[in-house]
DNA sequence: CGCGCGTTTGACATGACTCAAATGCTGTGG
DNA sequence: CCACAGCATTTGAGTCATGTCAAACGCGCG
Protein backbone atom coordinates (compact mmCIF):
# COMPACT_ATOMS: atom_id res chain seq x y z
CA UNK A 1 0.00 0.00 0.00
CA UNK A 2 1.38 3.52 -1.17
CA UNK A 3 1.59 6.05 0.75
CA UNK A 4 -0.93 7.93 -0.92
CA UNK A 5 -3.67 5.60 -0.08
CA UNK A 6 -2.57 5.91 3.61
CA UNK A 7 -4.15 9.26 3.59
CA UNK A 8 -7.18 8.22 2.24
CA UNK A 9 -9.68 10.57 3.10
CA UNK A 10 -10.79 9.71 6.83
CA UNK A 11 -14.57 8.30 7.43
CA UNK A 12 -14.57 7.48 3.48
CA UNK A 13 -15.96 4.28 4.43
CA UNK A 14 -18.33 5.47 6.21
CA UNK A 15 -19.33 8.24 3.89
CA UNK A 16 -19.61 5.86 1.39
CA UNK A 17 -21.88 4.15 2.75
CA UNK A 18 -24.31 6.69 5.15
CA UNK A 19 -24.26 9.83 2.80
CA UNK A 20 -24.46 8.80 -0.69
CA UNK A 21 -27.78 6.99 -0.15
CA UNK A 22 -28.85 9.79 1.40
CA UNK A 23 -29.59 7.78 4.44
CA UNK A 24 -32.48 8.85 7.02
CA UNK A 25 -30.94 10.24 10.33
CA UNK A 26 -32.73 7.08 11.95
CA UNK A 27 -30.22 4.64 10.53
CA UNK A 28 -27.23 7.17 9.99
CA UNK A 29 -24.38 5.62 11.57
CA UNK A 30 -23.85 9.17 13.39
CA UNK A 31 -27.00 9.30 15.07
CA UNK A 32 -25.49 8.74 18.72
CA UNK A 33 -22.90 11.72 18.03
CA UNK A 34 -25.77 14.06 15.87
CA UNK A 35 -28.87 15.96 16.86
CA UNK A 36 -31.50 14.44 16.55
CA UNK A 37 -30.83 12.12 20.03
CA UNK A 38 -33.37 12.02 22.29
CA UNK A 39 -36.02 12.79 19.84
CA UNK A 40 -39.21 10.95 19.06
CA UNK A 41 -39.30 8.91 15.97
CA UNK A 42 -42.48 10.81 14.46
CA UNK A 43 -40.53 13.84 15.60
CA UNK A 44 -37.80 12.61 14.01
CA UNK A 45 -38.73 11.43 10.65
CA UNK A 46 -40.63 15.22 10.58
CA UNK A 47 -36.97 16.90 11.36
CA UNK A 48 -35.42 14.11 8.72
CA UNK A 49 -37.39 15.86 5.95
CA UNK A 50 -35.52 19.69 6.57
CA UNK A 51 -32.28 18.44 6.42
CA UNK A 52 -30.38 19.06 3.11
CA UNK A 53 -28.24 16.31 2.20
CA UNK A 54 -25.15 18.45 0.52
CA UNK A 55 -23.17 16.59 -2.02
CA UNK A 56 -19.50 16.26 -0.99
CA UNK A 57 -17.09 18.97 -1.01
CA UNK A 58 -13.65 18.27 -2.22
CA UNK A 59 -10.16 18.86 -0.80
CA UNK A 60 -9.65 23.19 -0.36
CA UNK A 61 -13.59 23.88 -1.04
CA UNK A 62 -15.60 25.94 0.96
CA UNK A 63 -18.90 25.01 2.68
CA UNK A 64 -19.31 29.21 3.22
CA UNK A 65 -17.26 31.98 3.37
CA UNK A 66 -17.04 34.97 6.15
CA UNK A 67 -19.65 37.70 5.59
CA UNK A 68 -21.52 35.41 3.62
CA UNK A 69 -25.37 35.57 4.71
CA UNK A 70 -26.39 33.32 7.55
CA UNK A 71 -29.02 30.35 6.38
CA UNK A 72 -28.17 27.33 7.45
CA UNK A 73 -25.98 25.20 10.17
CA UNK A 74 -24.23 22.15 8.94
CA UNK A 75 -23.30 18.93 9.88
CA UNK A 76 -20.13 17.03 9.35
CA UNK A 77 -21.34 13.75 7.86
CA UNK A 78 -17.83 12.28 6.34
CA UNK A 79 -14.54 14.04 5.89
CA UNK A 80 -13.32 16.63 8.16
CA UNK A 81 -12.92 20.54 8.30
CA UNK A 82 -11.28 23.58 9.45
CA UNK A 83 -13.17 26.54 10.35
CA UNK A 84 -10.76 29.94 10.19
CA UNK A 85 -11.12 33.95 11.12
CA UNK A 86 -9.28 36.76 10.07
CA UNK A 87 -7.83 39.60 11.82
CA UNK A 88 -8.74 42.89 10.14
CA UNK A 89 -4.78 42.92 8.99
CA UNK A 90 -4.67 39.15 7.28
CA UNK A 91 -3.47 36.90 9.71
CA UNK A 92 -5.72 34.28 10.09
CA UNK A 93 -6.23 32.40 13.03
CA UNK A 94 -7.49 28.45 12.25
CA UNK A 95 -9.99 28.67 14.97
CA UNK A 96 -11.51 24.50 15.19
CA UNK A 97 -10.85 20.89 13.15
CA UNK A 98 -14.27 19.45 12.70
CA UNK A 99 -14.90 16.06 12.25
CA UNK A 100 -18.28 13.64 11.39
CA UNK A 101 -21.28 14.62 13.56
CA UNK A 102 -19.65 17.93 14.68
CA UNK A 103 -21.57 21.03 14.01
CA UNK A 104 -20.11 24.00 11.67
CA UNK A 105 -21.83 27.76 11.66
CA UNK A 106 -22.94 27.71 15.02
CA UNK A 107 -21.47 31.39 15.54
CA UNK A 108 -23.56 32.46 12.71
CA UNK A 109 -26.70 32.67 14.49
CA UNK A 110 -26.46 35.93 16.52
CA UNK A 111 -24.93 38.47 13.58
CA UNK A 112 -26.66 36.28 11.15
CA UNK A 113 -23.77 36.15 9.11
CA UNK A 114 -20.97 33.65 9.26
CA UNK A 115 -18.13 35.48 11.03
CA UNK A 116 -15.41 32.76 9.76
CA UNK A 117 -14.57 30.61 6.73
CA UNK A 118 -15.05 26.59 6.75
CA UNK A 119 -12.77 24.69 4.29
CA UNK A 120 -13.10 21.25 4.18
CA UNK A 121 -9.56 18.93 4.62
CA UNK A 122 -10.51 16.19 2.23
CA UNK A 123 -13.13 14.90 0.34
CA UNK A 124 -16.06 15.17 2.81
CA UNK A 125 -19.90 15.56 3.13
CA UNK A 126 -22.30 17.87 5.10
CA UNK A 127 -25.96 17.90 6.33
CA UNK A 128 -27.39 20.84 6.23
CA UNK A 129 -29.91 22.06 8.62
CA UNK A 130 -32.11 25.31 6.92
CA UNK A 131 -32.09 27.26 10.45
CA UNK A 132 -35.29 29.07 9.55
CA UNK A 133 -37.20 25.59 9.29
CA UNK A 134 -35.37 24.97 12.39
CA UNK A 135 -36.99 27.39 14.27
CA UNK A 136 -40.16 26.51 12.86
CA UNK A 137 -39.91 23.10 13.79
CA UNK A 138 -37.87 23.61 17.32
CA UNK A 139 -41.70 25.57 18.21
CA UNK A 140 -43.20 22.25 18.16
CA UNK A 141 -40.50 20.32 19.82
CA UNK A 142 -38.94 21.71 23.01
CA UNK A 143 -36.44 18.67 22.50
CA UNK A 144 -34.46 19.64 19.98
CA UNK A 145 -34.37 23.20 21.15
CA UNK A 146 -32.61 21.66 23.80
CA UNK A 147 -30.01 19.39 21.78
CA UNK A 148 -29.30 23.34 19.66
CA UNK A 149 -28.52 24.52 23.06
CA UNK A 150 -26.56 21.90 23.91
CA UNK A 151 -24.61 21.88 21.16
CA UNK A 152 -23.55 25.52 21.46
CA UNK A 153 -22.87 25.08 24.87
CA UNK A 154 -20.46 22.05 23.81
CA UNK A 155 -18.79 24.67 21.54
CA UNK A 156 -18.50 26.77 24.14
CA UNK A 157 -16.52 24.78 26.27
CA UNK A 158 -14.47 23.82 23.88
CA UNK A 159 -13.61 27.25 22.87
CA UNK A 160 -12.77 28.13 26.54
CA UNK A 161 -10.26 24.76 26.66
CA UNK A 162 -8.45 26.28 23.93
CA UNK A 163 -8.38 29.75 25.50
CA UNK A 164 -6.96 27.82 27.77
CA UNK A 165 -4.73 26.12 25.96
CA UNK A 166 -3.37 29.35 23.74
CA UNK A 167 -3.17 31.58 26.87
CA UNK A 168 -1.41 29.14 29.51
CA UNK A 169 0.27 26.36 27.92
CA UNK A 170 3.56 25.86 26.85
CA UNK A 171 4.41 24.81 23.27
CA UNK A 172 4.69 21.20 24.50
CA UNK A 173 2.01 21.11 26.12
CA UNK A 174 0.08 22.15 23.44
CA UNK A 175 0.49 19.89 21.00
CA UNK A 176 -0.28 17.01 23.26
CA UNK A 177 -3.20 18.22 24.41
CA UNK A 178 -4.10 18.41 20.34
CA UNK A 179 -3.12 14.96 20.00
CA UNK A 180 -5.25 13.59 22.68
CA UNK A 181 -7.98 15.85 21.96
CA UNK A 182 -7.69 13.99 18.38
CA UNK A 183 -7.23 11.06 19.90
CA UNK A 184 -10.59 11.06 21.79
CA UNK A 185 -12.35 12.23 19.31
CA UNK A 186 -11.78 9.55 17.09
CA UNK A 187 -12.47 7.03 19.78
CA UNK A 188 -15.88 8.40 20.08
CA UNK A 189 -16.63 8.07 16.20
CA UNK A 190 -15.40 4.55 16.78
CA UNK A 191 -12.12 4.65 15.23
CA UNK A 192 -8.85 3.75 16.96
CA UNK A 193 -7.60 6.50 19.88
CA UNK A 194 -3.98 5.22 19.03
CA UNK A 195 -3.68 4.97 14.89
CA UNK A 196 -4.97 7.85 12.68
CA UNK A 197 -4.49 10.07 10.18
CA UNK A 198 -4.13 13.90 10.27
CA UNK A 199 -6.14 15.68 7.60
CA UNK A 200 -4.67 18.74 8.39
CA UNK A 201 -1.09 20.03 7.68
CA UNK A 202 1.78 21.25 9.84
CA UNK A 203 0.48 24.74 8.78
CA UNK A 204 -3.04 24.42 10.16
CA UNK A 205 -2.05 22.56 13.42
CA UNK A 206 0.90 25.12 14.17
CA UNK A 207 -1.56 28.18 13.32
CA UNK A 208 -4.13 26.50 15.51
CA UNK A 209 -2.04 26.11 18.57
CA UNK A 210 -0.77 29.71 17.98
CA UNK A 211 3.06 28.21 17.14
CA UNK A 212 4.92 28.63 14.32
CA UNK A 213 5.30 25.63 12.06
CA UNK A 214 9.03 25.20 12.71
CA UNK A 215 7.91 25.07 16.24
CA UNK A 216 5.42 22.04 15.16
CA UNK A 217 7.70 20.14 12.98
CA UNK A 218 10.74 19.96 16.41
CA UNK A 219 7.96 19.11 18.64
CA UNK A 220 6.79 15.96 16.48
CA UNK A 221 10.19 14.71 16.58
CA UNK A 222 10.92 15.26 19.60
CA UNK A 223 7.81 13.25 20.82
CA UNK A 224 9.14 10.63 18.84
CA UNK A 225 12.25 10.63 19.89
CA UNK A 226 11.08 10.34 23.39
CA UNK A 227 8.39 7.28 21.93
CA UNK A 228 5.26 9.06 22.84
CA UNK A 229 4.36 9.25 19.24
CA UNK A 230 5.18 7.94 15.75
CA UNK A 231 4.65 9.97 12.35
CA UNK A 232 4.79 9.13 8.84
CA UNK A 233 3.66 11.80 7.31
CA UNK A 234 0.05 12.32 8.04
CA UNK A 235 -0.36 8.95 9.86
CA UNK A 236 0.25 9.39 13.60
CA UNK A 237 0.33 6.52 16.00
CA UNK A 238 0.28 6.75 19.88
CA UNK A 239 2.91 4.71 21.25
CA UNK A 240 1.89 6.04 25.11
CA UNK A 241 -1.24 7.64 25.61
CA UNK A 242 -0.97 7.83 29.25
CA UNK A 243 2.35 9.95 29.12
CA UNK A 244 0.97 12.34 26.52
CA UNK A 245 -1.85 13.16 28.70
CA UNK A 246 0.07 13.69 31.48
CA UNK A 247 2.02 16.27 29.08
CA UNK A 248 -0.95 18.13 28.58
CA UNK A 249 0.07 20.51 31.27
CA UNK B 1 -12.90 63.06 45.98
CA UNK B 2 -10.51 60.60 46.95
CA UNK B 3 -9.00 58.02 44.90
CA UNK B 4 -11.22 55.38 46.56
CA UNK B 5 -14.05 57.08 45.49
CA UNK B 6 -13.34 57.09 42.11
CA UNK B 7 -12.90 53.32 42.14
CA UNK B 8 -16.48 53.13 43.30
CA UNK B 9 -18.58 50.30 41.56
CA UNK B 10 -19.02 50.32 37.79
CA UNK B 11 -23.09 50.80 37.38
CA UNK B 12 -23.70 51.07 40.99
CA UNK B 13 -26.32 53.80 39.88
CA UNK B 14 -28.30 51.65 38.46
CA UNK B 15 -28.36 49.48 40.99
CA UNK B 16 -29.66 50.82 42.75
CA UNK B 17 -32.65 51.84 40.26
CA UNK B 18 -32.82 49.06 38.91
CA UNK B 19 -31.99 45.97 41.62
CA UNK B 20 -32.88 47.22 44.84
CA UNK B 21 -36.50 47.50 43.73
CA UNK B 22 -36.72 44.25 42.03
CA UNK B 23 -37.92 46.13 38.79
CA UNK B 24 -39.55 44.25 36.58
CA UNK B 25 -38.19 43.41 33.10
CA UNK B 26 -40.31 45.68 30.90
CA UNK B 27 -39.36 48.93 32.93
CA UNK B 28 -35.33 47.24 33.40
CA UNK B 29 -32.83 49.66 31.80
CA UNK B 30 -30.89 46.67 30.34
CA UNK B 31 -34.49 45.58 28.89
CA UNK B 32 -32.10 46.79 25.18
CA UNK B 33 -29.53 44.61 26.07
CA UNK B 34 -31.43 41.86 27.57
CA UNK B 35 -32.71 38.49 26.67
CA UNK B 36 -36.69 39.60 26.62
CA UNK B 37 -36.06 41.89 24.00
CA UNK B 38 -38.77 40.72 20.84
CA UNK B 39 -41.34 38.81 22.86
CA UNK B 40 -44.64 39.89 23.23
CA UNK B 41 -45.53 41.79 26.78
CA UNK B 42 -48.03 38.48 27.49
CA UNK B 43 -44.91 36.55 27.24
CA UNK B 44 -42.41 39.20 29.03
CA UNK B 45 -44.79 39.05 32.08
CA UNK B 46 -44.62 35.36 32.48
CA UNK B 47 -40.78 34.98 31.68
CA UNK B 48 -40.98 37.50 34.70
CA UNK B 49 -42.25 35.86 37.29
CA UNK B 50 -39.51 32.53 37.09
CA UNK B 51 -36.32 35.31 37.35
CA UNK B 52 -34.96 35.72 40.34
CA UNK B 53 -33.34 38.58 41.12
CA UNK B 54 -31.02 37.41 43.69
CA UNK B 55 -29.32 39.50 46.43
CA UNK B 56 -26.43 40.92 45.50
CA UNK B 57 -22.56 39.77 45.71
CA UNK B 58 -19.57 41.55 47.07
CA UNK B 59 -16.45 41.41 45.88
CA UNK B 60 -14.54 38.35 45.48
CA UNK B 61 -18.14 36.59 46.11
CA UNK B 62 -18.84 33.47 44.07
CA UNK B 63 -21.27 33.13 41.81
CA UNK B 64 -20.82 29.43 41.23
CA UNK B 65 -17.71 27.29 41.16
CA UNK B 66 -16.69 24.83 38.69
CA UNK B 67 -18.46 21.66 38.75
CA UNK B 68 -21.14 22.59 40.67
CA UNK B 69 -24.46 20.90 39.63
CA UNK B 70 -25.72 23.33 36.97
CA UNK B 71 -29.32 24.93 37.78
CA UNK B 72 -29.32 28.57 36.25
CA UNK B 73 -28.05 31.05 33.85
CA UNK B 74 -26.90 34.13 35.25
CA UNK B 75 -27.70 37.63 33.78
CA UNK B 76 -25.83 40.35 35.12
CA UNK B 77 -27.50 43.19 36.68
CA UNK B 78 -25.16 45.49 38.48
CA UNK B 79 -21.43 45.95 38.77
CA UNK B 80 -18.80 42.94 37.15
CA UNK B 81 -17.85 39.59 37.14
CA UNK B 82 -15.09 37.31 35.66
CA UNK B 83 -15.06 33.78 34.77
CA UNK B 84 -11.91 31.51 35.14
CA UNK B 85 -11.24 28.03 34.58
CA UNK B 86 -8.11 26.55 35.31
CA UNK B 87 -6.23 23.81 33.87
CA UNK B 88 -5.56 20.38 35.25
CA UNK B 89 -2.04 21.67 37.10
CA UNK B 90 -3.21 25.10 39.11
CA UNK B 91 -3.12 27.20 36.17
CA UNK B 92 -5.76 29.91 35.80
CA UNK B 93 -7.19 31.09 32.60
CA UNK B 94 -9.67 34.25 33.06
CA UNK B 95 -11.96 33.35 30.26
CA UNK B 96 -13.92 36.32 30.60
CA UNK B 97 -15.66 39.74 31.75
CA UNK B 98 -19.20 39.92 32.08
CA UNK B 99 -21.09 43.46 32.28
CA UNK B 100 -24.70 44.53 33.15
CA UNK B 101 -26.76 42.35 30.19
CA UNK B 102 -24.31 39.84 29.40
CA UNK B 103 -25.33 35.90 30.22
CA UNK B 104 -22.87 34.02 33.11
CA UNK B 105 -22.78 29.68 32.96
CA UNK B 106 -24.37 29.36 29.47
CA UNK B 107 -21.31 27.12 28.99
CA UNK B 108 -22.59 24.53 31.44
CA UNK B 109 -25.60 23.18 29.40
CA UNK B 110 -24.00 20.45 28.00
CA UNK B 111 -22.10 19.10 30.38
CA UNK B 112 -24.88 20.01 32.93
CA UNK B 113 -21.96 21.35 35.35
CA UNK B 114 -20.15 24.31 35.59
CA UNK B 115 -16.95 24.35 33.90
CA UNK B 116 -16.11 27.77 35.19
CA UNK B 117 -16.03 29.80 38.10
CA UNK B 118 -17.95 33.18 38.02
CA UNK B 119 -16.44 35.72 40.61
CA UNK B 120 -17.80 39.39 41.01
CA UNK B 121 -14.98 42.15 40.49
CA UNK B 122 -16.99 44.42 42.61
CA UNK B 123 -20.15 44.59 44.53
CA UNK B 124 -22.74 43.66 42.18
CA UNK B 125 -26.07 41.77 41.18
CA UNK B 126 -27.47 39.39 39.17
CA UNK B 127 -30.79 37.87 37.43
CA UNK B 128 -30.92 34.21 37.51
CA UNK B 129 -32.99 32.31 35.31
CA UNK B 130 -33.65 28.69 36.52
CA UNK B 131 -32.67 26.73 32.74
CA UNK B 132 -35.49 24.17 33.59
CA UNK B 133 -38.05 26.34 33.69
CA UNK B 134 -36.70 28.58 31.00
CA UNK B 135 -36.98 25.09 29.04
CA UNK B 136 -40.85 24.74 29.90
CA UNK B 137 -41.14 27.85 28.78
CA UNK B 138 -39.70 27.97 25.88
CA UNK B 139 -41.92 25.67 24.62
CA UNK B 140 -44.31 28.22 24.10
CA UNK B 141 -42.51 30.73 23.13
CA UNK B 142 -40.24 29.99 20.17
CA UNK B 143 -38.94 33.76 20.36
CA UNK B 144 -37.47 33.34 23.48
CA UNK B 145 -35.66 30.10 22.73
CA UNK B 146 -34.20 31.97 19.54
CA UNK B 147 -32.85 34.99 21.87
CA UNK B 148 -31.28 32.22 24.03
CA UNK B 149 -29.50 30.65 20.31
CA UNK B 150 -28.67 34.17 19.74
CA UNK B 151 -27.00 34.67 22.90
CA UNK B 152 -25.07 31.51 22.92
CA UNK B 153 -24.21 31.95 19.12
CA UNK B 154 -22.71 35.78 20.43
CA UNK B 155 -20.99 34.78 23.37
CA UNK B 156 -19.46 31.87 20.53
CA UNK B 157 -18.14 35.01 18.40
CA UNK B 158 -16.18 36.53 20.96
CA UNK B 159 -14.51 33.53 22.43
CA UNK B 160 -13.70 33.16 18.55
CA UNK B 161 -12.38 36.64 18.09
CA UNK B 162 -10.19 35.67 22.22
CA UNK B 163 -8.67 33.00 19.89
CA UNK B 164 -7.39 35.18 17.48
CA UNK B 165 -6.06 37.93 20.06
CA UNK B 166 -4.22 34.78 21.96
CA UNK B 167 -3.23 33.37 19.06
CA UNK B 168 -2.25 36.42 16.55
CA UNK B 169 -1.47 39.17 18.06
CA UNK B 170 1.06 40.95 20.20
CA UNK B 171 1.38 42.00 23.35
CA UNK B 172 0.48 45.59 22.39
CA UNK B 173 -2.41 45.03 19.80
CA UNK B 174 -3.71 42.68 22.94
CA UNK B 175 -4.50 45.68 25.09
CA UNK B 176 -5.44 47.73 22.23
CA UNK B 177 -7.80 45.51 21.20
CA UNK B 178 -8.82 44.93 25.39
CA UNK B 179 -9.65 48.43 25.73
CA UNK B 180 -11.08 49.14 22.52
CA UNK B 181 -13.89 46.11 23.87
CA UNK B 182 -14.32 47.76 26.77
CA UNK B 183 -14.91 51.15 26.01
CA UNK B 184 -17.49 49.74 23.21
CA UNK B 185 -19.33 48.01 25.97
CA UNK B 186 -19.65 50.35 28.11
CA UNK B 187 -20.94 52.63 25.18
CA UNK B 188 -23.22 49.90 24.19
CA UNK B 189 -24.54 50.67 27.88
CA UNK B 190 -25.08 54.45 27.88
CA UNK B 191 -21.92 55.09 29.75
CA UNK B 192 -18.92 57.38 28.21
CA UNK B 193 -16.95 55.21 25.50
CA UNK B 194 -13.64 57.47 26.55
CA UNK B 195 -13.89 57.60 30.64
CA UNK B 196 -14.22 54.54 32.84
CA UNK B 197 -12.89 52.10 35.28
CA UNK B 198 -11.60 49.04 35.53
CA UNK B 199 -13.34 46.71 37.71
CA UNK B 200 -10.72 44.38 37.11
CA UNK B 201 -6.98 44.30 38.38
CA UNK B 202 -3.47 44.27 36.25
CA UNK B 203 -3.22 40.93 37.70
CA UNK B 204 -6.75 39.61 35.84
CA UNK B 205 -6.24 41.81 32.77
CA UNK B 206 -2.52 40.30 32.00
CA UNK B 207 -4.00 37.18 32.60
CA UNK B 208 -7.37 36.95 30.35
CA UNK B 209 -4.74 38.00 27.82
CA UNK B 210 -2.32 35.66 27.85
CA UNK B 211 0.43 38.49 29.09
CA UNK B 212 2.72 38.98 32.69
CA UNK B 213 1.37 41.74 34.93
CA UNK B 214 4.53 43.51 33.98
CA UNK B 215 3.95 43.24 30.40
CA UNK B 216 0.29 44.69 31.07
CA UNK B 217 1.53 47.64 33.23
CA UNK B 218 4.65 48.70 31.01
CA UNK B 219 2.02 48.37 27.89
CA UNK B 220 0.00 50.98 29.93
CA UNK B 221 2.65 52.84 30.57
CA UNK B 222 4.16 53.40 26.72
CA UNK B 223 0.30 53.85 25.96
CA UNK B 224 0.08 56.56 28.39
CA UNK B 225 3.36 58.13 26.67
CA UNK B 226 2.12 57.68 23.35
CA UNK B 227 -0.97 60.04 24.29
CA UNK B 228 -3.41 57.39 23.42
CA UNK B 229 -5.10 56.72 27.24
CA UNK B 230 -4.62 58.17 30.64
CA UNK B 231 -4.35 56.41 33.84
CA UNK B 232 -4.70 56.39 36.99
CA UNK B 233 -5.21 53.74 39.08
CA UNK B 234 -8.49 51.91 38.20
CA UNK B 235 -9.29 54.91 36.49
CA UNK B 236 -9.04 55.12 32.08
CA UNK B 237 -9.39 57.96 29.76
CA UNK B 238 -8.98 57.00 26.38
CA UNK B 239 -7.33 59.88 24.41
CA UNK B 240 -7.13 58.82 21.08
CA UNK B 241 -9.65 55.87 20.37
CA UNK B 242 -9.14 56.28 16.68
CA UNK B 243 -5.59 55.48 16.91
CA UNK B 244 -6.16 52.73 19.71
CA UNK B 245 -8.79 51.14 17.10
CA UNK B 246 -5.82 51.09 14.79
CA UNK B 247 -3.75 49.73 16.40
CA UNK B 248 -5.94 46.38 17.24
CA UNK B 249 -4.19 44.20 14.64
C1' DC C 1 9.22 12.83 -14.56
C1' DG C 2 9.63 17.34 -12.72
C1' DC C 3 7.86 21.22 -10.42
C1' DG C 4 6.03 23.21 -6.29
C1' DC C 5 4.49 23.13 -1.90
C1' DG C 6 4.72 21.17 2.55
C1' DT C 7 8.00 19.70 5.83
C1' DT C 8 12.26 19.39 8.21
C1' DT C 9 16.52 21.16 10.03
C1' DG C 10 19.84 24.65 11.50
C1' DA C 11 21.39 29.24 13.12
C1' DC C 12 20.06 33.35 15.02
C1' DA C 13 17.07 37.14 16.90
C1' DT C 14 13.78 38.95 20.07
C1' DG C 15 9.43 39.73 22.48
C1' DA C 16 7.77 38.64 26.43
C1' DC C 17 8.68 36.22 30.79
C1' DT C 18 11.02 35.71 35.22
C1' DC C 19 13.21 37.32 39.07
C1' DA C 20 14.05 41.05 42.15
C1' DA C 21 13.17 45.10 44.50
C1' DA C 22 11.09 49.62 45.25
C1' DT C 23 6.84 52.06 45.59
C1' DG C 24 2.06 52.86 46.31
C1' DC C 25 -2.55 51.80 47.62
C1' DT C 26 -6.21 49.67 50.53
C1' DG C 27 -8.39 47.87 54.06
C1' DT C 28 -8.01 46.89 59.09
C1' DG C 29 -7.55 47.38 63.88
C1' DG C 30 -6.06 50.08 67.55
C1' DC D 1 -8.12 59.06 62.44
C1' DC D 2 -3.83 57.15 61.92
C1' DA D 3 -0.45 53.49 61.41
C1' DC D 4 0.66 49.40 59.84
C1' DA D 5 0.41 45.04 57.11
C1' DG D 6 -0.25 43.07 52.99
C1' DC D 7 -1.33 43.10 48.41
C1' DA D 8 -1.15 45.49 43.82
C1' DT D 9 1.55 47.96 40.74
C1' DT D 10 5.62 49.68 38.73
C1' DT D 11 10.36 49.54 37.27
C1' DG D 12 14.79 47.42 36.07
C1' DA D 13 17.94 43.72 34.53
C1' DG D 14 18.72 39.54 32.51
C1' DT D 15 17.09 35.02 30.37
C1' DC D 16 14.67 31.92 27.55
C1' DA D 17 11.15 29.87 24.78
C1' DT D 18 9.60 30.47 20.64
C1' DG D 19 9.58 33.06 16.45
C1' DT D 20 12.08 34.40 12.15
C1' DC D 21 15.03 33.66 8.38
C1' DA D 22 17.35 30.56 5.32
C1' DA D 23 18.15 26.48 2.99
C1' DA D 24 17.75 21.56 1.96
C1' DC D 25 14.69 17.89 1.30
C1' DG D 26 11.02 15.02 -0.39
C1' DC D 27 6.34 13.86 -1.25
C1' DG D 28 2.52 14.23 -4.22
C1' DC D 29 0.12 16.18 -7.99
C1' DG D 30 -0.12 17.40 -12.71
Amino acid sequence: MTQANNVAPLFRDLAKVEHEHHVACQSCALYRLCLPLGLHSDDLAQLDKIIKRSQSLSRNQSLFDSQAPFKSIYVVRSGAFKTTISASNGREQVTGFYFPGEFIGMDAIYSQSYQSTAKALETSSVCELPFERLQEFGAAMPQLQVQMMSRLSKELSSDKNLMVLLGKKTAEEKMATFLVSLSRRFQDRGFSATEFQLSMSRGDIANHLGLAVETVSRLFGRLQDDRLVRLEGKSVTIEDLEALQKLCG
